[in-house]
DNA sequence: CGCGCCAATGTAAGCGCTTACATTTGCATT
DNA sequence: AATGCAAATGTAAGCGCTTACATTGGCGCG
């Protein structure tokens, strides 16, 4: 019952008759081997069920077909899609995915970054750009290839080195908040995600707020929730008995517009009737709840496709691709209409 | 610009002056070592910014703190979820997670064990127990511990080794089966989930089929339809033309469910008025969606948790933990109600 | 005061690959 | 048949760690 040791390189070159060498060419370049040894040594490495250790690989080669990726949580379904998509093309080019996710902490961040590195990562896949100038540093100075996604900007940060595959989170705000005003509404408040080391949710906020201040609303109501339904319940009932009910609530990201319904809902409001409600993201539960939300549709296939595709090109071709800028559009469903009279 | 070679336990050992042997000890069995050279080691550590490589780590210890997974898809919420608190879990260990997903193929899922079991994973996360013989010859032969999610059964199948860390799917489908059938329901048709090479699929239709003979509804109608709110649509559709409408429709998962919900409402059918619907898994969808839907609730958090627990006992304790079943519950909504007369 | 013993540390042999460089081979040319 | 050259293959030196085993040193005890 005790595990015999397994078949190594060296065992399958015996076996062919061939060099190590050759073997691994076989593995690793095999149009540099001719055919006739080539299959001298395939036929080797059936018979002993050789598998490559891939560790071993990795030391020797200094390159590890591991993409590493930290993102804020998989309980975030667009999140969780993007990484599917993102693993599928990745896996097209034999590379495997570490994930790591840091709950939207900074430190839980820094030490996943630092642990994927340790291990070797061929290049890497990280959400939003804020984050230590130091990390930035770290990367550079290691040369890992990596990307960020879901962020863009028109200008770059100097500090921020890697890619970006993202849309502008502020652009694409402003842009439901100004379809909300041209509705006719006024009294608009915003439910928000937590900005703290979050630069979308802060772009957002910034949106709507430059977007309210074009058309002289001023300082409008902006409260930050986390990321949950019951949560943004909470929230959203607070914010009226505080700040008393708008006609029109802005949400952050779909689940915060979700909770929104709900709470306003079984508070005996009617959506839109009494108070519009929009989303942002366009995850499936948008266009389930009813109303079905008006929200903004983030691709996030593309996001996890073009992410995969940069970090391949820097990874195989050395020659860094450019930043890449997704469009959003505005869906517009039925929790969105003008306000009553 | 160019990579200056990074600092490696010779360096460090040098710099402290003490042998690698005291380094790597610091490292790994810091209580081996005195204070007085671990302080001077930790010093010449961070003077340096020294970080280990796993790769040669692994390959010289023989262990590599990863741990592997393969799941279906993550785009569905449920398995993202159980995977988000597995990973979680496993970092507390100072695990890394090498997830890949295998779109409900067989030979997909095939190739990413050999992939993950060459790159050395100290254990596995599977779901389902659906597999070739020869993968779980091929685990036991390598000694490699692994934990089967999301399946639980009495009596176990010689076949599959690994741990079983799941919930009784038979027995948990009849046990709404039998709920609709107390309700009054006898026409009652499934919209299932795709049987082949999925052992929990294949368990909830044989739940739903033997409770129906038990009350003496033989030969009931069952559709497969594959994991899509679209495709339900159009399955539940096609159900109608062929069979005629239910007075009941238990689905073998929320998404179809819901798809099924959309569908009939959009025919002008009233859920539960004209049909009942019931949903499987209580993901966030089924209490979201207009009738909120009678289901069965999965622990999925539970799953997670228990099989990285059970994963990591037989990883570190070499004591093998027992088979783990983790029971569900009903969920009741408005989907269900009594036939209209 | 020397002895034995144990804890702390050092020495060095791998772990299983890749690859620079050296060598051999096959083949077209003359 | 001798020559040259490129393609195919072989040789062997690492890659950066861990760990079995050897060595050292400190201390209690007879």
């Amino acid at each position: 019952m005790s595990k015999q040791p397994l078949p190594k390189l060296e065992d399958v070159a015996r076996l062919a008759g061939v060099s190590t060498a050759t073997v691994s060419r076989c593995l690793n370049q095999p149009n540099q081997v001719v055919e006739a040894t080539r299959k001298r040594v395939q036929k080797a490495v059936d018979e002993l069920g050789y598998m490559p250790n891939f560790n071993a690989r990795s030391l020797a080669a200094k390159r590890s077909k591991i993409i590493g990726a930290v993102i804020p949580t998989m309980e975030n379904a667009i999140f969780a899609r993007a990484i599917q998509v993102f693993q599928e093309r990745l896996s097209e080019e034999d590379f495997d995915l570490l994930v790591a996710s840091s709950s939207y902490k900074k430190d839980v961040e820094e030490k996943q970054i630092r642990s994927l590195v340790s291990r070797g990562v061929d290049g890497l896949l990280l959400i939003g750009t804020q984050r230590d100038r130091k990390i930035y540093e770290f990367l550079q100075e290691r040369e890992i290839p990596f990307v960020i996604a879901w962020s863009f900007y028109d200008k770059r940060d100097e500090a921020t080195s890697g890619q970006l595959v993202g849309f502008n989170n502020q652009k694409a705000m402003a842009s439901i908040v100004q379809l909300v005003i041209e509705k006719g509404h006024r009294k608009i408040a915003m439910l928000a995600g937590i900005k703290d080391n979050n630069d979308r949710a802060s772009s957002r906020i910034e949106g709507f707020r430059n977007k309210m201040a074009e058309h002289g609303l001023m300082d409008p109501c902006v409260i930050e929730c986390e990321y949950d339904i019951d949560k943004a319940r909470k929230a959203f009932a607070g914010m009226r008995q505080t700040f008393g009910t708008p006609t029109a609530l802005i949400c952050a990201n779909d689940v915060l517009a979700v909770g929104a319904v709900l709470e306003a809902q079984s508070q005996g409001l009617n959506v839109p009737g009494d108070i519009s409600i929009t989303g942002f993201d366009d995850i499936e539960i948008a266009s389930i709840i009813s109303p079905a939300l008006t929200t903004v549709h983030v691709p996030h296939k593309m996001l996890g496709l073009h992410s995969a595709n940069t970090l391949l090109a820097n990874i195989n071709d050395a020659r860094i691709a450019d930043d890449m800028e997704l469009k959003t559009n505005i869906v517009e469903r039925q929790s969105l209409s003008i306000p009553e009279a």
